[in-house]
DNA sequence: TAAGCTGTATGATACGATATAATACAAACA
DNA sequence: TGTTTGTATTATATCGTATCATACAGCTTA
């Protein structure tokens, strides 16, 4: 379902986020949907059950799923939504990462922009 | 010179990497110019000396700066002339974090992207 | 009702990265 | 000669991440 970089600096509970996030995002995961349970995901992942209640949890604080006690957790419905404009957004994204690495403009730098760009109005979601 | 966050996830270290980085792309460090002391750096920024090194050291790996025991550090010619198309990378790339930030798109979700783009071919830079 | 699943919570532990502190040394320079 | 430079080393502290183990309450189903 999601592939994981475990050598990477990123946590894994972000990874975690962002890959549901992105599912959400590009529609495979529609709205009232259940997400793989908690225990499930980290055996598919082969990761700690906390690691992945950590990333449910700060999804769910972001407004991006919902979870029921004994049930499983579920996509919110005005989160499904998969609007063009974001698969629009990620390929133009896409586009221009290729063009600025073709530049010799370093990975770091381009994160550092993504960074303060995003927070220039205080922060919002995660 | 230089603005860091300490309160960021992004280490210290990192930040001015992409610091120094950016003040070069810009044009606002010239070739040959003589970076600050790590020492001079590490006291204005309030930070520990071996901090700065380390941002010094990884940057003279990725070829943008070159030291000289008992000179100071210096900026790569190569790497100094401020091409229009850097600048010009910075602008789309900011004006898209926005149009992301307006449709909902967690930051999380753009950094993801941006890795993973950037690291399509294998690795380059830093 | 009983069993098994769910999300949730907690405490202990381990590990790595980061950052600091305190030195030390060789090279360059005035 | 004395100061400044980059560089290196060792020790220490801290924090985030992740694991392991355990437990509890709510839901579902047999």
């Amino acid at each position: 379902m999601l592939n994981l970089d475990l050598q990477s600096r990123i946590p894994i509970f972000e990874q975690i986020k962002a890959g549901i996030t992105r599912l959400i995002y590009l529609g495979v995961l529609s709205g009232d949907e259940q997400l793989p349970t908690v225990r499930a995901l980290a055996e598919e992942l082969g990761v700690n059950p906390n690691t992945v209640q950590k990333a449910y949890q700060q999804l769910e604080t972001a407004g991006f799923i919902y979870p029921i006690v004994g049930r499983g957790s579920f996509v919110r419905c005005n989160m499904a939504a998969p609007h063009d404009q974001h698969e629009q957004i990620q390929e133009d994204l896409r586009s221009l990462v290729r063009r600025a690495k073709a530049a010799g403009f370093p990975e770091s730098l381009l994160t550092m922009v993504v960074r303060e760009t995003y927070q220039e109005r205080g922060e919002q979601h995660d």
